[in-house]
RNA sequence: GGGGCUGUAGCUCAGCCGGUUAGAGCAGCGGACUCAUAAUCCGUCGGUCGUGGGUUCAAGCCCCACCAGCCCUACCA
């Protein structure tokens, strides 16, 4: 048995995102929070499988291709490298990047569609609901206006609707409301946050009604087996996605007997129904483990108002990028909003947090303790005294900064734990003025060593605890502060720092921002 | 209409199963220090805990009503 063999396995996934346009701020925040999540868990030794990609059928695409003189195929390829650029920018680490297109995701789809269909709960029927011919899609009651003229109009691309029946292949959803309810209630964390996770349940106690999953109204989606007239509808194929990733349908594969189910699909308040109802559904049909937890984040806002492409306030991940710098968003995004709660953004945030939390708290922490070792200690880490009960107070918070990590982390609270280590630089900043090293350098050099020991071996509990949520700053502290590539995963937290090891040069790690001077 | 969430210092929010003078960060003001990225530290200002009732020896925390804001109430990923 390998040592990878041995470590517990962690299954984590983002929604797949439809790529009929550009990502903005929202998609990257959903890839920042997953990709933390799967850092931390790599770090703190699992044997973690990250799954992220696109969901690439169904009539919008068909569409938006046809009108670009391109296949669907074509535009598709197109526009998935934007999201996988998307990605790298963002320093996203996915294991798999899966795309509804991908072969053995035809071949998961459809193995799934026959495992309902065995189980009884796949029949065909009729669909019926009022359809646009020109936009050649159905539309909801609330995205409908009945006119003076007594027929109903599209509101969204003013279209006449017309009363429209065909035949489709239903699921049958409204078996499974008791089994769901039983399910919440057994396991009350498999979806959160809990305000969330109520209007789910109150959704489901209303009453479930079949779902109709093919269409044959278009043709760019996966054929259901026995009837090419029809293609999965979005449900089957998308959220089929999950399973794919990890080599079903053979379920006796070692990946798939490894990582399913999944330990938590991170998915946007908008998708949370398809998530934590037809999902579940779908699995307890086709005979599999359900996922263990289903985090549902909320969406950001530009300074309170909500993004639009009207009010032309999107912003774009590479832009934010490239004025504050990478992991300056990534803390941003995950410091300062409470994941599962809607956000609210703007420039004079994003530079309190830049300047505050990370140049001032953690970096200039590290650059004055830094510094003086570099001055007064040969560049070496500095031997300690015998240490005093306020060195022993201030290096058990850190030690126990992991385990409140590790607690936040499991329920994806990732601004808890980045409060509560924050919380412990403030106090070590209240230390280190309060030991005045500067002071002992010139009255007690060996009080003055442990005082800058110490410190440097919080910083460094710290730097291995930010590597998720910042990757490049915390390792290029962790460089300064002499700690080799094997000594980054969570483990190293309770070797201390070696005296006498050499560091480099000391150099800033988190820049100011500074305004671009006024005209 | 039904269901849910929120309303605590200028701003953003903590306040576990009700229990001593309601907390933090940021912003403001005053001071200290000089190792450091004009960073850091200390002190200070500041709250009828949405409103009105009720339960209790005791309520920000429980109950009722009301006010304000937000969300969900199925086939637009």
């Amino acid at each position: 048995m390998t040592s990878a063999d041995s470590k517990t396995p962690y299954y984590l996934t983002t929604a797949i995102t439809y790529p009929n346009g550009v990502p903005h701020i929202g998609h990257a925040y959903e890839y920042i929070a997953t990709d933390a999540m799967a850092r931390f868990k790599r770090l703190d030794g699992y044997d973690v499988f990250f799954l992220t990609g696109t969901d690439e059928h169904g009539l919008k695409i068909q569409q938006t291709a046809e009108r670009e003189g391109l296949t669907p195929r074509e535009l598709v390829d197109r526009n998935v490298a934007v999201f996988k650029d998307t990605h790298k920018a963002l320093q996203i680490s996915y294991d798999r990047f899966i795309r509804t297109t991908d072969e053995d995701h035809y071949a998961a789809s459809q193995a799934l569609w026959k495992k309902m269909e065995e189980a009884g709960d796949i029949y065909l029927s009729k669909y019926a609901g009022w359809y646009s011919v020109r936009d050649e899609t159905y539309y909801g009651e609330d995205e409908i206006e009945l006119r003076e003229d007594g027929k109903r109009y599209s509101k969204e691309t003013d279209t006449e609707l017309t009363w429209t029946e065909e035949e489709s292949y239903f699921f049958r959803l409204s078996a499974y409301q008791d089994k769901l309810l039983a399910l919440y209630a057994d396991q009350p964390e498999f979806a959160a946050p809990h305000t969330r996770f109520n209007e789910v349940i109150s959704f489901v106690k209303r009453g479930l009604e079949d779902l109709s999953i093919s269409r044959t109204t278009f043709d760019w989606g996966v054929p259901v087996p026995g009837n090419p007239e029809h293609v999965m509808y979005v449900w089957v194929d998308a959220l089929t996605n999950y399973l794919t990733g990890v080599g079903y349908p053979d379920v006796d594969s070692e990946r798939f007997r490894k990582f399913w189910p999944a330990d938590v699909h991170v998915i946007g308040k908008d998708i949370s129904r398809f998530h934590a109802i037809y999902w579940p559904a779908f699995l307890m049909s086709a005979g599999l483990e359900l996922p263990k937890r289903v985090m549902i984040h909320g969406f950001l806002h530009n300074n309170g108002v909500k993004m639009s492409k009207s009010l032309g306030n999107v912003v774009a991940p590479a832009d934010w990028v490239a004025q504050y710098g990478l992991d300056q968003v990534r803390f941003f995004l995950l410091r300062e909003v409470p994941f599962g709660a809607d956000g609210s953004y703007n420039h004079e945030a994003v530079v309190g947090r830049m300047n505050a939390d990370l140049a001032n708290n953690l970096g200039n922490l590290a650059q004055r303790s830094l510094s003086m070792v570099a001055k007064n200690c040969e560049g070496k880490v500095p031997q300690p005294g015998t240490l005093a009960p306020e060195d022993h107070e201030l290096l058990a918070k850190a030690e126990r900064l992991l385990e409140k990590s590790r607690a936040a982390y499991e329920v994806q609270h990732f601004h808890a734990a980045l409060e509560a280590i924050w919380t412990v630089l403030g106090e070590t900043n209240a230390y280190f003025a309060d030991q005045a090293p500067w002071v002992l350098r010139k009255t007690d050099v060996e009080r003055m060593n442990t005082v800058l020991y110490v410190t440097l071996e919080v910083l460094r509990i710290v730097a291995l605890l930010v590597q998720p949520v910042m990757p490049s700053s915390a390792g290029k502290l962790l460089t300064l502060l002499g700690q080799p590539e094997d000594a980054r995963q969570f483990s190293a937290i309770a070797h201390a720092i070696v005296p006498g090891v050499e560091l480099p040069a000391p150099a800033p790690v988190f820049p100011r921002y500074e305004e671009p001077a006024e005209a």
